[in-house]
DNA sequence: CTTGACATCGCACAGATGTTCGTGTACAAT
DNA sequence: ATTGTACACGAACATCTGTGCGATGTCAAG
């Protein structure tokens, strides 16, 4: 038979793709309802239920959240990409093997985009509503693609506001030694016996230190004495 | 601190990474207390506080098969081989199964804080020893707390540079209507026609944005002018 | 128009499940 | 001896959560 699922199946299998994702456990069919705006549990388990007779899920009866995701039927009729992401985009250390579907990893970590926030322009804002995003953040590909060598450093004090990067900030970064011109790094300076967070450029034998803030200079170093530890990945900032 | 862990807890630990990986989703308190040989659910409760306490696991209160296990704390308290790694986490990891520690990468949304970063000191980078880290971010906390009424904005262009977000950056949100003050929120402004992010205060019956870069202006309006549609919960910026 | 399958809804109910609390034991410190 | 801490037990409790069932609306076939 063909598979014939309703747009509110898709968000059902969206939501707990994302959730399972974020959480490490199943939801419950009033967190399905909620999600998917579904007032009536029964309504859930209606749908759960045609889901599963169509494979796409696994459910235990009169278990809490007792619900998971079939991701090889979930590839087989072409859902992947409705729902999530294969990991192995993301995770370039993986790229040594053939994937079997079962070993994927939905893109979970996205969030709805609900518009652009600039000068101008009035936000409609309903998160709830899974259907009204056109556009997803992929915060999996965001923040942790190859998450082998990433390691992360909290900011302190205000020397990094040159970089638009305040005190409690959370800075992400890719072990490496080396770097590209332009691209941020946190390096380690020898003569000043400091480390900080500045972009790199490579003039001859002389690295450049740009700060991100043009009010700042320049600084100026023998290539010998600034020794890189890493790329900045990604800067997550906390406000609650 | 050194871990102590009871054999009780040991076990514990590697049940849960067979249930998990056998039935996809957690264990209750019950299911735990009957294959460990416990018969009380609170002993169980106990014990589970414990380990949460440790961060090898992560619970949700109140949330029946609420708990997960945090795999890089595992690993780095040596507990890979006490309880195994389970199919489903090590096909994260590596195609085959077979664990290789250096090609490994962890189920779970935590990094590694190695240090601070702040002029004058050194910083210790070796990513793959997760031991030596004093600090670690869990990304889920960080990012998806209370996920149901978050929602993403992306910033366009340099009109919030005097907040420290870049054109861009991903700010993260959380729906409400009411602010506190000093919290940065995106606000429509009536008058304007704008939307902004600004720290907020409330005046009396008028209401300031304050910058974060102190070197713009704050602004004022009436309250009424004024409409929070969210509260600023985190900023995101990828490098590359 | 009638019929019946499909999808939805609201609600009540029973079972599942985490939490709390009083109690007991063992052991080290005082 | 007394106190404090860690660990364990069992029962009671409140709530969480899946299920069942009757009612409603839609829509295409007869």
């Amino acid at each position: 038979m063909t598979l014939n699922l309703s747009e509110r199946q898709i968000n059902i299998l969206r939501y707990i793709a994302k959730f399972v994702d974020g959480q490490k456990y199943p939801p419950t069919i009033r967190e399905i309802g909620a999600a998917c705006d579904i007032s009536s549990t029964s309504v859930v388990k209606y749908n759960l239920s045609k889901l599963e007779s169509d494979e796409l899920i696994v459910r235990a009866a009169e278990v809490s959240r007792g619900l998971s995701l079939n991701w090889p039927k979930l590839e087989a009729a072409g859902l992947l990409g409705e729902i999530g992401q294969p990991v192995g985009q993301a995770i370039n250390g993986l790229a040594n093997g053939v994937h079997r579907a079962a070993e994927r990893v939905v893109n979970f970590f996205s969030v709805p985009v609900l518009g652009h926030i600039a000068a101008g322009e009035p936000i409609q804002v309903d998160p709830t509503d899974y259907a009204s995003a056109d556009e997803w953040i992929d915060l999996n590909e965001a923040i942790f693609r190859d998450r082998e060598k990433l390691f992360a450093l909290r900011v302190q004090g205000d020397s990094m506001v040159d970089a638009s990067v305040l005190d409690g900030d959370i800075v992400i970064l890719r072990q490496q030694e080396r770097a590209e011109n332009g691209e941020m790094v946190a390096a380690w300076i020898t003569g000043q016996e400091e480390t900080t967070l500045k972009h790199f450029y490579l003039d001859g034998k002389n690295v450049r230190l740009r700060a991100a803030n043009p009010t700042y200079p320049d600084m100026f170093f023998p290539a010998s004495q600034v020794s890189v530890k890493g790329k900045v990945v990604s800067v997550i900032r906390q406000l609650e």
